[in-house]
DNA sequence: TTGTACGCGTTATCAA
DNA sequence: TTGATAACGCGTACAA
């Protein structure tokens, strides 16, 4: 509440002087300095950001754009920002585009545009060329968490390794039959996570010479509602015709997937196994299997070079690659793939079932967490009454 | 990028003239007015943050403090705010306390004092008294999202009555030994959202004649995974002396008991019943029956309370109750008590449970969503290889 | 209706 | 090591 020049008063020295120390700046004397210091804290003094703000350039604040803020992959990089933000003494402000809405046009041409921000840190999203376009106009450091942006640096995990991680995880396992689980860009905008998964779900398919058509990718929209809906739909069929394996490419849709065959009456991993992308908090009591990754620490990373820059008084360094590791969690949802007698296959063409069936479960990159002896999957038949 | 003189400079005018045209002020001609707003936006011209809260003492922002960020309830919580304020021309400074850590002290005795915001929202948190201090220092209107907080107004659902209902709701359904699966502060710094559900959930009991005692309150911690392993405890016990039904006192903790029945082999509804507050994003595709509270919607109109306040450069009044509404969705997780012959009871007094259970289901709010024909709950046997 | 000039609270430059 | 003092960019009385 009290202005610099009442502690300058009080301490009976200059507002320079009070500004160096409190600032940390050489050539103040010891003594004095401390003095200030203690006065400055006693009268609870701190300095006004918009006075230092319009004198120095610098608000010491780094803006965050989200699509939204309750899904578990941006709220955790939120956090993960935060946390580094924080530590190095930034301010966050929340940009929030909030679902379609309107204010998508206010972010871009006002908000962000006030100077209360000294940088930027994009949270994987859609962008149109116009929002793009505003984004350099910034001129300001940017970066992106989550997916490529042209002409920004982004931090993210290799997705399409991370999906052919995936599929080949149920591979491994002997299954033939598996469907991709997919999500898409929202707001009708064309963004390339979603793409960059399915290759990586067909590379893997493809290379161990298993069929993939439209029938082997169900739309889940990244939402578990509409992935049980359609997981559902394609468990329906013949048994001896539906998928043994969903890939998803979110765990919030292997959720969706994981009631739909519970609902079904199949059981998981017997019947169907289900694998998913995040280790979302709740993968852990689902048994989940998933292909971890870390939005929390990819937003600390993010705001971490982000400041960087910034103390250098650049533009994020686009060239250096930044891939976040990923790694497979083998939880309860995969298991052996089903034997069934006679089974039909689709338009399979080359190897064996017999020949990758007898590998058997292989936890390539080991289980993080210990398969726990719990019994039952989620759709267990009851045991007692 | 460019500043109000060169604005003013293109315009022919001076810059006092293109502030008043830009900020809707009169005394500014038509024709000029029109002509300065296109340059202005030609030039893309936008006020500085800083310089215009210099001048004008405000910052067009107002800071929202969470304890973290990635909970469903917080989430949420702030995309209503977001929305509210970027609709009103506001930006929101996020202030997460991100788990214990050491930035508690940072954000309350620094950033908050920065004078960056106009007044704050505070998102259901337990504070210690010098943070209590902190936030009445700070001169500025405060509101609170959630529980109560001393000296503040705040906005929330009755909680107390919220959990009676959830209770009352498996009363009514014929149920008798009922466990409260209950959250509580975290830091270990009281507070009272979780008292006040827990006497909800007592006040309903005693009502009816159950009995409660120590042994009919779980502690969950707000958390799935630590809800699932009590919950599973107690469901290991003796069929004639475990609960049949689970009041959660959020979903939540809902999910983990749901997860924990199925793995147990138990049915849902038949075997046991589940009820949680908050109607989670998962708990549609859960099938879970739920006290729905929509923390989006308080989050709009606390800021909106707040704003108002601002404009009429006033504390946000105390006095007036402001209770968000709460009501039953009723899914499929709930439904008649089990009959047990012989089931012992544990130091129940009084009303016949006869009577109770005679009267089946009641769903006195009625469901708002219309309970789906689908035939199976979560852990259902299955009916098909 | 428009322009001039001062003040907002800090930081930085330049002398002392 | 310190202290005046001029920016920083804008809003707004006041004067024209």
């Amino acid at each position: 509440m009290p202005s610099i020049d009442e502690v300058a008063a009080r301490a009976g020295v200059s507002t320079a002087t009070v500004s160096r120390a409190l600032r940390g700046r050489s050539g103040v004397s010891p003594e004095t300095r401390d003095r200030v210091l203690a006065i400055a804290d006693d009268m609870g003094y701190v300095a006004s950001s918009s006075a230092a703000g319009l004198a120095t350039g610098r608000n010491m604040a780094i803006g965050v754009l989200v699509p939204v803020v309750h899904r578990w992959f941006f709220a955790s990089a939120i956090e993960g920002v935060d946390r580094q933000l924080r530590a190095r003494g930034y301010d966050l402000d929340l940009y929030s585009l909030g679902g379609h809405g309107t204010n998508r046009e206010r972010v871009f041409h006002r908000s962000m545009l006030r100077k209360r921000i000294d940088g930027l840190v994009v949270l994987c999203m859609a962008l149109t060329d116009d929002e793009l376009a505003a984004l350099h106009a910034l001129e300001q450091p940017v970066i992106v968490v989550g997916g490529p942006v042209e002409g920004c640096r982004h931090i993210s995990i290799d997705d399409r390794a991370a999906l052919r991680d995936a599929t080949e995880h149920l591979i491994g396992l002997g299954h033939e039959r598996i469907v991709h689980l997919a999500g898409g860009g929202s707001f009708g905008i064309d963004f390339s996570v979603p793409r960059l998964r399915a290759a990586g779900f067909e590379d893997a398919m493809t290379a161990a010479g298993l069929p993939v058509g439209p029938a082997s990718t169900l739309f889940g929209d990244y939402e578990a509602r509409t992935s049980k809906d359609v997981v559902a739909r394609a468990l329906a069929g013949d048994p001896a015709q539906r998928p043994t394996g969903v890939v998803a490419s979110s765990d919030e849709m292997a959720f969706g997937a994981l009631l739909a065959a519970a609902e079904a009456g199949l059981r998981v991993p017997e019947d169907v196994s289900v694998i998913g992308v995040d280790d979302h908090d709740f993968s852990e009591v689902f048994g989940l299997t998933t292909i971890r990754q870390d939005p929390i620490a990819a937003g600390e990373r993010a705001a971490g070079l982000l400041l960087a820059a910034l103390e250098k008084d650049a533009a994020v360094p686009i060239d250096q690659p930044a891939t976040e590791p990923h790694e497979l969690v083998v939880r309860r949802s995969t298991g052996r793939a089903p034997v069934l007698a006679g089974a039909a296959q689709g338009a399979g063409s080359g190897s064996g079932s017999g020949e990758r069936a007898a590998r058997g479960p292989i936890d390539r990159t080991g289980s993080r967490i210990p398969s726990r002896p719990v019994g039952a999957g989620l759709s267990r038949t009851r045991s007692r009454a």
